[in-house]
DNA sequence: AGATGATTTCCTGGTT
DNA sequence: TAACCAGGAAATCATC
């Protein structure tokens, strides 16, 4: 499959192009039959059109549509362009994570105050928000924001509803897709397996890829929309606790590109439906991301070389060692995510290692970032005494003598 | 333009 | 078996 896409992007025959972007799109429709394949062919969509959406497919929830938001090129925009990337997935397919970012949003946007509000009040998905009247919204939310919250998701609501789809539309893509695959006549599209290499590929990502990624593009919101209207989508809990430290980041610059789901009629695939035609000069912008390459075969549903969207200048005072330290220096920023176990002495451990990765890749607007990655990074300070060794202890690292900060005398002194 | 620093990514092999 | 650790190699990109 990956040479098949490879083929046409290098040919990049416009009929086929056409002709395929057409058949993605279709074959996205019809994900719920066929998940797997519609997920081949979403990459090889984006791959083609090489528009750094792949970077999607594996995004965690709350990055995901940051990338969206990446191609709104409307300037009005860009000032919240983060903080709003929520108006591009439909209410219906937030997870409580997500939701949480939108009513915290609506809360700063309104200068409400949500002193009185439990946390407990904002652990709703999507699906459970968008059940719940008027007045249900203001018995949990109060009076003052209640309305506010259940007026702003009517708006989000109104926009996002989808459109059903027929059997017998999915029958005809179907066929199409088939005869397609077909004439091309690549013997490896029998041998395709998403998640093929299982181990390499987690479970929990390779199902949160299933659930947020394709959703926008997606395939199980989308099936629980078409089937049931409403269900369950369920999020990630880890990240959902931690989705406050998770909100990293100041608003990210827009890229020229369309904004998203605006005028799209078919807003359950928005990203399919807006990245298919790329201009010469816009290819032409796409970076490369750092780091070495990543291996396409051991993700099919990713291509790094595709993502443009990175910002590579690190600012002084956003080292990783850093990062770590300001996370265990501000309890209040650090929800159970790290800990000190000498603080006197500079030992700290990870009590949520992939947490603190994800929220370290969000803050380097990587979103592919893992603890064995970071922990790779982390290692490198030994050499430079930023850290030390601390042998035979999992998770756990200790400052070392090259950093600074986080004594307590430097706390006391505010830095 | 080239060197360097700070990662990022992949990998193999070992340990818990 | 999964998660973690260790460290080499290669890669990127901003900065010098």
């Amino acid at each position: 499959m990956k040479k098949l896409y490879n083929s046409i992007s290098r040919y990049g025959f416009p009929w086929i192009i056409v002709t395929l972007h057409h058949i993605v799109t279709c074959a996205i429709r019809i994900s719920m039959s066929s998940p797997c394949l519609s997920s081949i062919l979403t990459h090889a969509n984006l791959t083609m059109y090489q528009t750094g959406i792949p970077d999607v497919l594996q995004q965690e929830p709350s990055v995901l549509p940051r990338i969206n938001t990446l191609q709104n090129s409307n300037p009005e925009n860009s000032s919240n362009i983060y903080n709003e990337w929520y108006m591009q997935i439909s209410p219906h397919c937030w997870t409580a994570d997500n939701a949480l970012e939108w009513i915290s949003d609506q809360v700063e946007n309104n200068k409400f105050d949500a002193s009185n509000l439990s946390l407990a009040c904002c652990s709703m998905d999507g699906p459970t928000l968008c059940q719940m009247n008027r007045d249900q919204m203001i018995g949990i939310f109060g009076l003052q924001l209640g309305p506010n919250l259940h007026q702003s998701l009517q708006e989000h609501k109104t926009k996002y509803d989808l459109q059903s789809l027929s059997r017998s539309e999915l029958n005809e893509t179907c066929q199409l897709l088939d005869n397609f695959l077909d004439s091309l006549n690549f013997p490896l599209l029998s041998t395709i397996r998403i998640g093929q290499a299982e181990g390499v590929v987690s479970k929990k990502e390779f199902e949160y890829r299933d659930d947020y990624d394709l959703t926008t593009l997606t395939m199980e919101p989308m099936t629980s929309l078409r089937d049931t209207e409403l269900s369950d989508n369920q999020s990630d809990s880890e990240y959902s606790s931690s989705s406050n430290s998770g909100r990293f980041g100041s608003s990210t610059l827009g890229s020229p590109e369309s904004g998203i789901g605006e005028s799209e009629t078919e807003i359950s695939y928005p990203l399919i439906s807006k990245v298919h035609i790329k201009t010469e000069t816009e290819e032409i912008r796409l970076k490369r991301p750092r780091g070495r390459p990543p291996k396409i075969s051991r993700d099919l549903s990713s291509s790094i070389y595709e993502c443009p969207k990175k910002n590579k200048h690190v600012p002084r005072g956003t080292h990783l060692w850093e990062f770590i330290r300001d996370i265990l220096i501000h309890p209040e920023r650090n929800q159970g995510l790290m800990k000190w176990e000498d603080h006197r002495e500079g030992v700290f451990k990870f009590l949520k290692s992939e947490a603190v990765a994800q929220m370290w890749g969000h803050k380097k607007k990587n979103s592919s970032m893992t603890y064995e990655k970071l922990s790779r990074a982390m290692r490198y300070y030994y050499k430079r005494e930023i850290l030390e060794r601390v042998d035979g202890r999992r998770l756990v690292y200790k400052f070392g003598k090259n950093s600074s900060g986080w004594k307590m005398e430097e706390i006391d002194m505010g830095m």
